[in-house]
DNA sequence: GGATATTCTCTACAAGCGTAGAGATTGTCA
DNA sequence: TGACAATCTCTACGCTTGTAGAGAATATCC
């Protein structure tokens, strides 16, 4: 597991979640994908998904004409990282606050409550040996 | 509930948290507890305060020659705004994944455990009715 | 009333980020 | 072989953020 916390900006969201998609990928296809939710030009998403590439976000190697672009990050990587900011600057590391704050402004149907416990109980199982 | 997403860099989160703590307050104040942990001068303080009053997160008046700081956002407000933020970016809006995610990467002992099923379980019960 | 300490104001600067245009290359098809 | 179309490269610019110095204003104490 390579880690060294991920941080992602609103715009680099966009675009790994892009890239997860449709990876391995060229910069048109995701300029295509996020074309109607952000409007952004060719130039601007292949700024920003060379920037990422230096972050380390991504990687791209070149084909003929074309530069390829895939992953380095994983989803869970990256979704950890953002949680763990989360949980240290606004919680100071408490996980159950966290989750109370969760429940209070959230609807959840019994459905989903019902899942939650089943997440919990099979942590304690997990935990217990 | 004054609302509008607060969103805060962290160096914010740091200065906002010794608001709460010692409000109301002065600059200087906040520069006396931030000083061990991050080794800021007086300036780089006042520049970041007065920046967060700018954008409504704090609010400063003057008392003959000091100004005094106060918080205008609430913990709970920027609780919610952080995680909220990480709910719609990394998750999609997805709130078991995330809770899951919580509890696969962080090291809970029985009584959190317990506390997290009782907060659940009340859920369900504010849910019912 | 001058020396010291405290606090303030103003200004600055480099890095990061959001956004994009201009023009060069290259592939393709009539 | 020339006209389009697709893609790339390079450059830029304004805003935000992290960080802070220089010097003015005010209070304090001998």
């Amino acid at each position: 597991m390579s880690r060294s916390t991920v941080e992602l900006t609103e715009s680099e969201w966009s675009v790994i979640k892009a890239v997860w998609e449709n990876e391995p990928c060229t910069a048109p296809v995701i300029r295509e994908k996020l074309f109607l939710p952000t409007g952004w030009t060719y130039s601007t998403v292949r700024t920003l998904m060379d920037r990422m590439v230096v972050k380390g976000v991504l990687k791209a190697r070149k084909e003929g004409k074309l530069t390829i672009y895939q992953s380095v990050v994983t989803r869970a990587q990256a979704q950890r990282g953002e949680l763990f900011y989360t949980l240290k600057h606004a919680f100071n590391g408490a996980l159950t606050p966290m989750v109370q704050c969760l429940l209070e402004n959230h609807q959840l149907d019994a459905k989903e409550l019902g899942k939650l416990e089943s997440l919990i109980k099979a942590k304690r199982k997990s935990a217990k040996k």
